[in-house]
RNA sequence: GGGCUCGUGGCGCAGUUUGGUUUAGCGCGCCUGCCUGUCACGCAGGAGGUCGCGGGUUCAAGUCCCGUCGGGCCCGCCA
C-alpha cells in the first residue's frame, strides 16, 4: 500500500456510533485536546464533522502510545483502530428532583453526600467538589476532584438520575472510542494562540490574524457550511424557475451616483480607471434587454464607504433580474427563495407570503424603512395634542413645524437618573437635543415636567404609547427627520436591552410604496429615491408632469428582523419615461449621453417591461447564525478600516508598477 | 471627516483614578516529572513581560502630558 492510500480516512471524526462498535476505523483530524494519563493517553480527534475520542493504550499497541506521548494540541493525526463500545453509564442511583438546587449552587448538601456513600462507600464524595452545569436545569457534571471520578447527572420525570461510566453524552460520538492500533503524526503544530473551540474570549484581531485557526473551531464551520447551503439553495431555486446563471464584468465603468467606487487602474489608458461593480445592475438590466428573461448571479459586489457592524467593503448579492414581470411576480419569486434559503439551509420555517407594509407607515411606526417587528414599542405622534402645551421644548418645536413623539418602554418605571441620562447621550447621537420623560405610576404621572401639562395631555399620551403603571414614557421633540432617528433607534436599543426580543422568531416584511424621488433642501434640487432607473407607479405616473415629489415608485425592500436584506424594483423601460426623469433630476443630454449612451442606445431597441431584486448572502446568512457582526459570517473578512488582517491588503507596489499605470504617489498620505 | 473606547507574558484580565511596598499580580495555556478511564483529567515543580510605538514632565512613569500606530462601536457616508 502506497503512503497515500494507507492514510486514506474511512470516516469522518463526526461520523461514528455505537452501531459501529466492533468495526474498525481510520481518521484523519486535529488534535483537540491530549489527556496523558501515564499509563494511557486519550485524544479528541477534531475534523469539521465532528470529534472522536481515540484512545493510546501501551497493551494495544506500544508503539502507537509511544509517539501519542509526543502529541500536542492541533497536531494533525491519522489513527486507525478498533472502534470500541464505551462503558455504558453505569446507572449509581435515583435522587430527588429536590437536588438541582445542590446542582445549581454547586454546594452539596450533607443529604445529597449521604446519597452516594450509602450507595456504596467507594462512591463518598470528597470535600473537593466542582459542578458544571450542562443545560441549566437538565443536565450536570459532577467531578469529585480528589477522588478522580466524574457523575452524569439528568434531571428527568422521576428525578435526578446519577450515573457513572466512560460514555460522554455531552458527544455525538460520546458512545465510542477508537482503540488506536496505529498512530501516523501528519504533521505537528505550534502552540495555538488561542484554543480551537467554541465560545473563546479572544479579541477579533487575534482571531482574525490567526483566521486560520480561528474557522477551525466549530461554530466557524458551521457558518461556513450553512453559507455554503444558502447558495446552493439559491442556485438550485433559480434553476428551478428557469433563471440562468451569467457571470458579469468585475472591471466596468465608474458610475458617480451612489457610494464611492473602486478603482482599478488602466495600463494601457494612463489616466484612465476600471471601477468594481457596485452591483450588476446595468449589466442586468441590459440582459433583459438581451432577450436572457430571467438572470441571476451570485455577485461580489464592492463599495467602498466606510464600513459597520453589517457592512463590509466587498460583500455577496444574489442577484436577480426577470422579464414581463411586475412587482407581484417578483416579490413571488423572492418569498420562494427566501422560505427555501432559509429552511434548507437555516432549518428556518418561513411562512409565505409577507406582509407588505407602505414605506410612510414604516417611517411613522418604528422611525425607519427597516422595522425589527419582533417587539412593540412603536413610535406614536403627540404633535396635534402638545401644540398647545405649556412645556415650551414641545410647543415651540410644534410651532416652528416640528414634530413630538413618543414611545412607552414597558417596565419602565425603574429606570435610574443615570440610566435616562444615559439614554439622553445615546438620542444625542442622532441630534435630538434632549430626551423628555414621564413614569407612569400606580399614582399617576412622574416626572419634573409633568407640570407644564394638562392631565388630559398627559392621558393620551399614555392611551397612544399604551404605556402601562409601572412603564415610562419617552418623548422627543424636533424635526420629523431627527425624532424618527432618535425614537427608532432608541426603541430598538432599548428592545435589545431589554430582551423584549424572541431571537427565535424571524419576521419578513416588504416595505412598498417608497416616493421615486426625494428633496435635497441644501442643493433644492430633486434627486433619486433609490436609482435612476426605478420606475413610478402606474396610478402616480402622471404626476411625473405635475408634482414629482409625490410619485411613487415600484421599489420595494425586504425587511426581515430590522436588517434590510432585498432590495429591488421594476425598471423603467421606456425611453420617454426614462427621459422624464432625468429632466425632473436636471441631468442634461449631454450628461446622459457620456454617462449611460450605451445604456439608453440599447433602452430604444427593444427593451421589454422588467423588473429585478438583489438578496444579501451575508446578512441572511447572520440573521440564520443570529450573527450581529458580517465578519463572523464572512470567512476572510477587512477590518474597519478596510484591511485584510491576515494578508495585510492593500500593499505598497513597486516603482516598476506605478510607472507602468503612469501612477505617481503623493507621498504625505 | 468626526465622537467614544480599548491596547499590560501565548490568551483573557487586575493594577493607571491620587506617579514611589509590585521584584508588575491573577486565571487559562505552555514546559518538565508522576499518574491506566479521562473528556475543562489530576498532582508536583518550572519558564515566560521593550506595560502598542515615539517624545516629554519628574529624583522616579504601566500610571501624568503631547504625538503616533493598531483594533472595535457609532455619527457622517452607504442611489
Amino acid at each position: 500500500m502506497s503512503q497515500e492510500s494507507s492514510l486514506k480516512r474511512t470516516h469522518y471524526c463526526g461520523d461514528l456510533r455505537l452501531t459501529d462498535a466492533g468495526t474498525t476505523a481510520q481518521l484523519n483530524g486535529w488534535v483537540k485536546r491530549r489527556r496523558d494519563h501515564g499509563g494511557v493517553i486519550f485524544a479528541d480527534l477534531r475534523d469539521r464533522t465532528g470529534i472522536t475520542q481515540v484512545v493510546f493504550d501501551p497493551q494495544i499497541d506500544e508503539k502507537a502510545h509511544a509517539i501519542a506521548d509526543a502529541v500536542r494540541s492541533e497536531f494533525v493525526l491519522n489513527v486507525s483502530g478498533t472502534v470500541r463500545e464505551r462503558e455504558p453509564g453505569e446507572l449509581l442511583l435515583h435522587a430527588d428532583a429536590a437536588y438541582q438546587k445542590d446542582l445549581a449552587e454547586g454546594m452539596l448538601s450533607p443529604a445529597f453526600r449521604s446519597l452516594f456513600s450509602d450507595t456504596d462507600t467507594k462512591y463518598t464524595l470528597s470535600e473537593e467538589i466542582e459542578v458544571a452545569t450542562r443545560v441549566e436545569g437538565e443536565r450536570w457534571l459532577l467531578t469529585d476532584v480528589e477522588n478522580n471520578r466524574t457523575y452524569h447527572i439528568e434531571n428527568e420525570e422521576a428525578g435526578l438520575i446519577i450515573y457513572q461510566g466512560t460514555v460522554n453524552p455531552e458527544l455525538d460520538t460520546g458512545e465510542i472510542e477508537i482503540a488506536v492500533d496505529s498512530l501516523h503524526i501528519l504533521n505537528t503544530a505550534k502552540t495555538p494562540p488561542f484554543p480551537v473551540e467554541d465560545n473563546i474570549d479572544v479579541a477579533e484581531d487575534i482571531r482574525m490574524r490567526y483566521r486560520f485557526i480561528d474557522l477551525r473551531r466549530p461554530e466557524m464551520q458551521k457558518t461556513l457550511a450553512m453559507r455554503h447551503k444558502a447558495a446552493l439553495a439559491a442556485r438550485n431555486y433559480m434553476n428551478e424557475e428557469g433563471f440562468l446563471e451569467i457571470e458579469t464584468p468585475i472591471l466596468m465603468n465608474s458610475t458617480p451616483e451612489g457610494a464611492r467606487d473602486v478603482l482599478v487602474p488602466s495600463r494601457h489608458y494612463p489616466g484612465r480607471f476600471y471601477a468594481l461593480p457596485q452591483s450588476p445592475q446595468q449589466f442586468k438590466q441590459i440582459l433583459m434587454m438581451s432577450g436572457v428573461d430571467r438572470y441571476f448571479q451570485i455577485a461580489r459586489c464592492f463599495r467602498d464607504e466606510d464600513t459597520r457592524s453589517d457592512r463590509q467593503l466587498e460583500f455577496t448579492q444574489l442577484d436577480i433580474e426577470m422579464s414581463f414581470a411586475d412587482t407581484d411576480d417578483v416579490l413571488a419569486v423572492t418569498e420562494g427563495l427566501m422560505k427555501r434559503i432559509f429552511e434548507e439551509a437555516g432549518d428556518i420555517p418561513v411562512q409565505t407570503p409577507f406582509l407588505r407594509l407602505p414605506y410612510h407607515e414604516s417611517m411613522a411606526r418604528f422611525g425607519n424603512d427597516k422595522p425589527d417587528t419582533r417587539f412593540g414599542m412603536e413610535l406614536t405622534d403627540l404633535s396635534d395634542v402638545m401644540a398647545d402645551c405649556d412645556f415650551q421644548v414641545f410647543a415651540r418645536t410644534l410651532a416652528s413645524g416640528g414634530q413630538v413623539k413618543a414611545i412607552a418602554v414597558p417596565g419602565g418605571e425603574d429606570f435610574s437618573r443615570k440610566d435616562i441620562d444615559d439614554l439622553t447621550a445615546f438620542v444625542a447621537t442622532y441630534r435630538a437635543k434632549g430626551l423628555a420623560w414621564v413614569k407612569v405610576t400606580a399614582e399617576g404621572f412622574s416626572s419634573g415636567i409633568v407640570k407644564f401639562f394638562t392631565t388630559e395631555q398627559l392621558e393620551t399620551a399614555q392611551a397612544r404609547t399604551g404605556a402601562q403603571p409601572g412603564d415610562i414614557m419617552f418623548f422627543v421633540a424636533d424635526k420629523p427627520k431627527v425624532v424618527a432617528d432618535a425614537l427608532g433607534y432608541l426603541r430598538l436599543h432599548l428592545g435589545k436591552k431589554r430582551n423584549l426580543i424572541d431571537e427565535t422568531q424571524y419576521n419578513f416584511l416588504w416595505i412598498v410604496d417608497y416616493p421615486l424621488f426625494e428633496w435635497n433642501e441644501e442643493e433644492n434640487r430633486y434627486e433619486p429615491f433609490h436609482h435612476l432607473f426605478t420606475g413610478a407607479t402606474e396610478a402616480t405616473l402622471p404626476l411625473l408632469d405635475t408634482d414629482a415629489g409625490k410619485v411613487q415608485s415600484q421599489h420595494y425592500d425586504l425587511v426581515c428582523n430590522g436588517y434590510e436584506i432585498c432590495s429591488g424594483s421594476v425598471r423603467i423601460h421606456q425611453w420617454d419615461i426614462q427621459q422624464k426623469v432625468f429632466d425632473i433630476l436636471n441631468i442634461t443630454p449631454e450628461e446622459v449621453e457620456s454617462r449611460f449612451g450605451y445604456f439608453i442606445d440599447a433602452l430604444a431597441y427593444g427593451t421589454p417591461p422588467h423588473a429585478g431584486i438583489a438578496p444579501g448572502l451575508d446578512r441572511m446568512v447572520m440573521l440564520m447564525r443570529n450573527e450581529e457582526n458580517i465578519r463572523e459570517v464572512i470567512a476572510f473578512p477587512k477590518s474597519q478600516q478596510g484591511l485584510c488582517p491576515l494578508t495585510h491588503a492593500p500593499s505598497v507596489v513597486s516603482e516598476d508598477q506605478l510607472e507602468e499605470l503612469s501612477i505617481r504617489v503623493d507621498a504625505d498620505n
